[in-house]
DNA sequence: TTATTATATTAGGTCATCCTTATAATATCA
DNA sequence: TGATATTATAAGGATGACCTAATATAATAA
């Protein structure tokens, strides 16, 4: 039997993107999430009423916003079902880490806390998802995030790929395509001129990068040893 | 981002529903239907209609539905789905196999074909799930039904339970705390007059089951060695 | 064959989630 | 500060999936 569940998946996606967009800019402009979802603004601005009155978030007028701590917690579940699928699938099915993310968005909204955690274990409670984000703890929690944004990088700095943010699978195989993986050492070789695209050494070849994209790329900087 | 997908997961309810009551009887009364996900007849017949201009479905007034074939194949894709989480949740996660049912048909109506199929690589390609029903073929063929109803069996007929048609968990915790399940053996000791429940005995013990209950239960018969 | 029961349909509603178009309010920049 | 752009809200609709109550029709059993 289809059950009723007490909201649906359409309040969890806006819950995770929120929060998702939230560490680039809080509090989070309603326009955002409307791009994002793909939908228009008015009903993304409706949603968000909805939302306000279960207390999940906060709207502040003009402004943009704020998860309450109990939309935190929320979205952060959400993440963590996610994350957990998008390891399984990779890691435990061999689906290609660049295309997992919408499967695993399909079943993040079908997954009983029993299943989520029943999972987590047979994982062995894995730190990142193939991204190399973090997932959050079965509480709610999300850990603490290091590092920096590749766009961040100046000419001749060097780091490591910590994670790519998901946005999109596009993105994700976008970068895949360019040796762009967690783990992989980096540097920054050039920067167009007129905050234009970045050139980033990957191995042993060089790939220009829009500062759309770095953007989503998080590294662990390298002392500078020039 | 939440996909579109081209009809939604209740109309893959009613098709599975249809297909799991049609091989009680066929066509499938809409009363049936309706009782078993739990919804009004109204509703019921208003969908039927919708798959019926659809062409998954033939509906005969006063007599029932039947699945087209390429219904049927939709079904039975659903039923597959299913059926591959079952045996993920129980063998992979360890959730006993009383509780899978309802968690796997979250799952099966967020499981995309490449999904599935990884899936089914990953477990090896089982022939059952674990309450003993047969998993339908990548491209939607139900494998042939061995068996007969256990409420079938007369008083000092024996037999090996096949599998267990799984109508609700209810049914299945009922069965599984009397022991009963897929392998064991049984024998039917005594049938109560009037049409009323038989005694079973598994094991050591003697259960007693309503012939509702037993329908459900299907045996392979041993040969009459009295 | 008729009365009863089962099944189907019609009419009118609800709810969540989306839409477009139009207007109002605020922010920001020149 | 005033003009322009951004953001919000209001009004009216659409769709899918459900509901109840009332009525019509076919099947079945006395």
């Amino acid at each position: 039997m289809v059950q009723k569940r007490f909201f649906g998946s359409s309040a969890e996606m806006y819950l995770k993107t929120i929060a998702e967009l939230a560490h680039e800019r809080e509090p989070v402009p309603v326009t955002s999430v409307a791009d994002r979802l793909g939908i228009s603004t008015v009903s993304a601005s409706e949603m968000i009423h909805r939302l306000e009155d279960r207390k999940f978030v906060k709207h502040r007028p003009y402004k943009g916003v704020y998860l309450t701590a109990e939309g935190r917690r929320k979205a952060n579940g959400v993440i963590r079902r996610q994350r957990l699928w998008e390891c399984f699938l990779t890691n435990g099915l061999g689906i290609p880490w660049e295309h997992v993310h919408d499967f695993a968005c399909q079943l993040e909204h079908a997954t009983d806390p029993v299943v989520t955690e029943a999972l987590a274990d047979y994982l062995e409670h894995p730190a990142t998802c193939p991204h190399g984000n973090p997932i959050p703890t079965a509480d709610g929690e999300m850990p603490a995030l290091e590092g920096v944004p590749l766009v961040n990088l100046m000419p001749g700095e060097k780091g490591v790929i910590l994670r790519i943010h998901p946005v999109s699978e596009e993105l994700v195989k976008h970068l895949d395509e360019r040796g762009i993986s967690p783990g992989r050492e980096i540097e920054v070789t050039e920067i167009a001129p007129f905050n234009g695209p970045q050139s980033i050494e990957v191995g042993d070849e060089i790939h220009v990068l829009g500062r759309e994209v770095a953007a989503h790329v998080m590294v662990q900087q390298a002392a500078d040893t020039r």
